[in-house]
Order: structure tokens, then sequence, then C-alpha cells
DNA sequence: TAATTGTTGACTATTTTACTTGGTTACGTA
DNA sequence: TACGTAACCAAGTAAAATAGTCAACAATTA
């Protein structure tokens, strides 16, 4: 899991078409002059968000781009593993065939780390964000799956991370 | 804060040298031997993570880097926020003068998020790597610190996320 | 004094990010 | 059927970040 600019205009785009595709498909001009951000590279976001089935494509007058499945099923962690590059596995890829053990133990952290935010970042979708966006008010906070990270903490992944 | 390989370097640099200074400084030459990282790469890296007052240099026959204090006061993201640049904030960098709230709504999201993970990385130290290459084991879980995130999980924080 | 190591600055190469240009293809509508 | 619209696609480019090189200088120890 990288966080870098990329994910976040993949996510702002994702959000707002999730905002405005209620009806009719949402076209990437549209996108593009309310969230100021290049048209053509909208366009390599979304060819990446298609290939991951997040989005669908409708050609011609009237067409655009709509949510492949419902906003409350389309996760941030999911969107940004869609446009951005996966993080190179270090010099040691899981081969672990590296000479010495403390390059694996920052490996063994850093995917743990990944593992970690990932989970965060699944746990949060574009339906809780338009829930936000439409309520404007403070938010439903969902303790299943607070609960749920909780205990992963707890039990499973801590172990391998620290 | 951003999560790339830059930090990584940084973090897995902090890493053996801390687990090899204990009684003599340790040399860049030797880091970056075992590390394979590039020395000058690294003299880079450690200049920034001295001006943040996170390693003294002491130079000479005999000289190197030794961390500032214990390996138990110095945590994960003050290592990856001394190396890397700060995420530029967006185009309505705080001044709230953005026409569209959804730009502001994602601007929100981010920010909270990178509080989060921050905060997450906060609570893992040096020391928690060291005893976890000592140990080699499973590691003592920090329940304090895992409890203290659920409650601002819980009360402040993903308020203004959610 | 000589060797060692940090410290600094400037410079280069590679990769990623962000954007541009110029098409083609599918589709709806006049 | 012709036309406009918008997705789709393939290059290439500019700027930035990443990663690394080279060279000089400063402090310290033996």
């Amino acid at each position: 899991m990288r966080l870098t600019t990329k994910g976040r205009y993949a996510v702002t785009a994702m959000l707002d078409l999730a905002l405005h595709s209620r009806t009719n498909p949402v076209t990437l001009t549209d996108i593009a002059a309310r969230q100021t951000i290049s048209l053509s590279y909208l366009e390599q976001l979304f060819a990446r968000l298609r290939r991951a089935d997040m989005v669908k494509g409708v050609r011609g007058p009237g067409g655009g781009y709509t949510l492949s499945s419902d906003a409350n099923n389309i996760n941030i962690a999911d969107i940004i593993a869609a446009v951005d590059e996966p993080i190179d596995a270090t010099k040691c890829g899981g081969e672990a065939n590296c000479q010495n053990e403390k390059a694996c133990l920052t490996h063994d952290l850093w995917m743990g780390l990944s593992a970690q935010i990932r989970q965060y970042l699944k746990s949060i979708t574009l339906g809780d964000l338009i829930a936000k966006q439409l309520a404007q008010e403070t938010a439903i906070v969902k303790s299943e799956e607070i609960v749920n990270i909780v205990e992963l903490h707890k039990t499973n992944e801590l172990h391998s991370i620290l």
C-alpha cells in the first residue's frame, strides 16, 4: 500500500462520480471541471479503474461512467490499489534469500504495516463518504468494523508486525 | 503522511543503527553495506534525520552515528516525517476558498486519514522492533496504545473523517 | 601528520506523476 | 445516413521525486 497524491486523485474522482451518477452516467469532462483534474489524466486513471471492474463506461451521447456496484461496496483501499503500481517487493521479494535478517525484519514490518493500513482503508466505503456529504453532520461510526480491526490488532496482525 | 520507499529506507537504516550502536557509533558505510543502500543516499537521509535531532554524528576515526535518544522514544512516524517532504496541502490548502464542497470533502478525508495512520505509526517505536529482533517470537502487544487508538476511533477522529 | 568519518554542495540518471496531443471507436439523434 | 458526443487508446512531454555519483572540506583520533 502506497499513499501518494495519485491515489487521492482517484478517490476524489470516484467520490465525485458516486455523488453525481445516481440517475445518469457522468462524463469525465464534468469531473475534470469540478475537481480541476486534467481530462486525459482522468482517462488514464479511469482506464485502470475500469480494468479493475470498479466503473463501467457508456459510449456515445448521454454516455459517461457509472459505478460498477453500489457505493457501499466500493472501499477506498481498492480504489488506491487500482491506480497505484504495486510497491516493489524490495530486494528479498518473499524469496527469503536475503543474507541478513535485518533487511527481512523491516520488510516484514513494512508488509505488515501496509496490511494494517489497507485494512483500515478497506473499512471505509464511498457510501460512508456520501453519507457524510449528505448529512454533513456527525457521522455514524461503524462500530462493528472498528471492533474487528481492534480484535485483529490484539490477536493476529500485531504478532507478525511487532 | 506519505508512504513511499524513501520512508522505508530511513526506517530500515534507523533500525540497523539502533541494533548496532549499543556501544559504539555506527558508520554509514557499514549500514550501506548491510542494507545495500547507496552511501551518498544514506548521507542525504541522515542529514535530515540529524536536523530533526533524531541522530547524532561523531566525526573522525571511530566515529559514526548514534541515536539521539533511547530507541523506545523514537517512533516510526517521526522517522518518516523527517525524510519525506510534507504532502502538498492540495489546491485549497486549508484556506477554505474552494468553490465546490466535494474537493474539500476528500481533502478532509485525506488529512484525517493521514492523522490516523500517523497515530498508528507513532505507537510503534524502534524499541518495539528491536524487541522483536531480540526475542524473535510472539511480541508483547502494547494494549494501552491500541486501546487509546480505539477510543480515538470511537470518539474524536472518525467523526471528522467519516 | 595521516587516516578516518561526518558534512556539504552540485550534479546526473531513473522513475513516477501529471499532463498534452491526436487519434479511433461506439452510440444516439437529427 | 451524417453528425456530434463521449469513451477508448497510444504516443510523447514536462516537471517532480527518487536514487545515486562525485568532489571537496571539516573535525577528530591515533
